[in-house]
DNA sequence: TTTTAATTAATACAAACGTACTAAATAAAA
DNA sequence: TTTTATTTAGTACGTTTGTATTAATTAAAA
């Protein structure tokens, strides 16, 4: 029998090789030679893990996709009253440490090349999770009453984004300390009891 | 004497030409070739107005950039009171119609390519015209008292800026019906005289 | 140790790319 | 009409790209 590689993990193994030359090269720098080379492979090497390009790509994109998934559901499991956790998922999606950052710029390259290349269907995962959330918390008793759902998830879902998105360019503006007064005193609108920014920095 | 032909006008029908590229193609489809077809032109006759692939488009960039600001800062001219000025600004940031769209897309693939070519700075026109236009607000006495400015320009930046990507992303999702209301709620919130969202619908 | 199939390495090739170069065409001035 | 500088068109060259192919290497099983 031959030499035996776990498939599975080579393959994220290379397409954490692609993140990292996205991060240093741009899109236009992932050739499928320089990844072979980040990730200390040959060629006809790679071609065993991914038969094309777009495969690579492809597989590199949906692996971003899940580690952040991952990432926020995990957020998610923590026991902790729900609208500290509100404010706490919320800082998880500003890409505020070095991983995070890695993976907002990679995404933020592959959506802006893969609609091109496939059909690009928007994820909205965090979308659908503010859905959830916010009757529960509404269910505990902790909103103000006379609250437009609808309006107030797409005010929170743009302002969190609009922050991410200056975050990730303008990181240097946008610490921690500036960002999470502004998300708490936003949440705080919605709250009966308001909650404190310094229990978040 | 030779033929004569506009110069800049040229090179900006053929900046055009690269922005319609780009939308139906990404930047990975905007090859010299494609733009001089785009633009119908021979290959060498662009490279008359443009010497490099690199100048062209920088210059198709910096064009964007011109004319988005053209449009903001012809709002800016419009003679009405300052609150409501404010909110027209804000929607002229978000890509409601096809023009700024199409400005918004190109622009987005621009800094996702552009910043591994050149050095990418920042831009932030939006966020010198915001810090203009509070202090003006208040001198006219229309701001409720206490407000913090940085936190509220910061705030309200990352909002519309939030509600711009969600709207070039989710159109059909997000419609000036859904965007308006959130943001004259918003700044509301700042004003002593509420606005009405009906007047700018 | 020998066998064997999976893995790796190396090379090759057609297509597409940016760029460079040269001849033809153009239109305003003499 | 002739002249002339500019614009245009066409072709060619060297690289780089994704992909394909083939031989060498590897390590587990016999």
């Amino acid at each position: 029998m031959p030499k035996q590689v776990n498939h599975e993990e080579r393959r994220q193994i290379i397409a954490e090789a692609t993140w990292e030359l996205i991060m240093k090269k741009g899109i236009e720098g992932t050739t499928v030679r320089s990844i072979a080379e980040e990730a200390n492979l040959s060629l006809g090497s790679l071609r065993h893990y991914f038969s094309s390009q777009e495969e690579l790509l492809s597989y590199s994109m949906e692996l971003v996709k899940e580690r952040v998934t991952e990432r926020l559901e995990k957020k998610f499991a923590q026991d902790m009253p729900m609208d500290e956790l509100l404010v706490h998922f919320f800082l998880e999606i500003i890409p505020l440490d070095d991983q995070s950052r890695l993976e907002m710029t990679v995404w933020f390259h592959f959506i802006a090349n893969v609609q091109f290349r496939h059909k690009f269907e928007g994820d909205d995962g965090i979308l659908q999770a503010l859905q959830q959330l916010l009757p529960v918390l509404e269910a505990n008793g902790r909103l103000k009453p006379g609250i437009d759902f609808q309006e107030e998830i797409e005010t929170l879902y743009a302002l969190v984004d609009g922050l991410a998105i200056h975050c990730l360019f303008a990181p240097e503006r946008l610490t921690k300390e500036r960002i999470v007064p502004i998300i708490v005193k936003h949440v705080n609108r919605l709250l009966i009891h308001p909650l404190n920014s310094s229990r978040f920095l």
